[in-house]
DNA sequence: CTAACAATGTTAAATAAATAACAAAAAACT
DNA sequence: AGTTTTTTGTTATTTATTTAACATTGTTAG
């Protein structure tokens, strides 16, 4: 298989998504322009995207749910899964971990850190909490290959700096300030404010053409 | 000023972020390269952007930055400011609550939504807890124009057509289940899973890569 | 004073992504 | 049996975005 697009990683993800709720009602099979009517795109890109993977549904009857949930599987997922840790279990990092321990995936969180003396020790939805300063141990220790940086702004640095050097190989940040890391680790940033004001842009420009 | 690409609409909130900390540093000037190495992109798309904004630095001195901080609040924000409220007083709710109240903005929280008897009546970084019952009512009161979705995933669908019933113009939905707006309403969709999944997804190829 | 430099601003080219067009084939209808 | 319909799969086209090329112009150094 070639190189798939970044958008195309993307909506994978979020086609397993729908296609794991379609699976939980019993529905085996499924239309392109179905699973494109939940994701707001066209059904040609959904088929695209298909196609790009080496899919290849039933004319008439559409794809199999659970075929196409494996083979998404295959194709993001590592076989073994992949262990994933959060710094900082503050109110946004307890929402994530909350959030994702319903799900069924590949990927596990398998550890928390945290400097604070009260949060250390303790356990959250099976989630054990580590100081901070055993951090490059219990990452080494538990193959931990992604870190969740819910920290305050002020510790991105350096809580980068030490998740890279315990041999992290991707990172998704979600503190506001931009970091930076070396070429063979994965980064990626994601800021609610940048999601609200181009909302607030997108609003303003509406109401203007309405005018 | 013809249309604005997405993807700069996007990087002009994040330039501004970037800016106002330049600002509280009291550094008055800035060049392209400086920008684009905070944000890992290049001068040249940071140029790019601010020509397509209409903004012109001074040659070997850079950018001011006051002076862009504030003509990117002329494109993003609206005169009046915009007025948000939080639908689902939860763990997220509560975190994203928390993350802009030290903000300065034209956005401003002023409302927040739950069905929960414990949580109405209640207020969180000066932010007043309501019922869902009276959003209807609190939303035009208050002129109120963006929505944040942050219920569970099982009542997106009631709360979005709530949301649009009363007169929102903007959804950001964080429930991980995709809704559906008429065209006149913006509607911007995140979820983590497909951010981590994404990672997973590069942090496997670059392991194979490197074998 | 002039040449080299270091920055911006703009146009052109390349790349990435989405959309459209259409071919193929199984099923359903007549 | 043949025709229409419906849905997939692929190639071609268009659109969006990024990157590159280069022209421009104050500033500094010789
Ligand atoms: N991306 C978004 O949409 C978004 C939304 C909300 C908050 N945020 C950001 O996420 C971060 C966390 O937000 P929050 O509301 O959970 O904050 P919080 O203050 O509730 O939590 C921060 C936690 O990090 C811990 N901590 C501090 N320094 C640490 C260190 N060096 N190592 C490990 N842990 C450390 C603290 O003890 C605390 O438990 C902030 O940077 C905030 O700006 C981002
Ligand atoms: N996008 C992401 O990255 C992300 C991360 C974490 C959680 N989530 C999602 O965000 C949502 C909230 O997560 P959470 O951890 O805060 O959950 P939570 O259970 O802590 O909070 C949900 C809140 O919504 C309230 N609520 C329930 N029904 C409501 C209604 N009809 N109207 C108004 N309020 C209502 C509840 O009383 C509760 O306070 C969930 O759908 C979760 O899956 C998304």
């Amino acid at each position: 298989m070639k190189h798939l697009p970044h958008k195309t990683i993307e909506r994978l993800s979020q086609y397993r998504r729908a296609l794991l709720i379609c699976l939980d009602k019993g529905q085996t099979h499924i239309y392109s322009h179905e699973i494109a009517r939940i994701q707001h795109i066209t059904a040609v890109q959904v088929r695209r995207d298909l196609m790009l993977i080496g899919y290849t549904g039933t004319l008439r009857k559409g794809y199999n749910v659970k075929e196409l949930i494996d083979l998404i599987g295959e194709i993001i997922d590592s076989q073994e899964g992949i262990n994933v840790a959060i710094i900082g279990m503050g109110n946004l990092g307890r929402a994530l971990i909350n959030y994702f321990s319903g799900k069924r995936s590949h990927l596990k969180i398998v550890a928390s850190f945290d400097i604070n003396p009260d949060k250390i020790g303790n356990s959250m939805s099976g989630v054990p909490c580590y100081s901070s300063e055993e951090m490059d141990k219990v990452i080494k220790e538990k193959d931990i290959r992604i870190g969740i940086m819910t920290v305050p702004a002020e510790f991105a640095s350096q809580t980068t700096d030490a998740l890279v050097k315990a041999g992290i190989k991707g990172i998704l940040n979600y503190t506001p300030k931009p970091v930076t890391v070396p070429k063979e680790v994965y980064l990626e940033e994601y800021d609610m404010i940048t999601s609200l004001e181009k909302v607030a842009f997108y609003v303003k420009l509406n109401e203007k053409e309405e005018a």
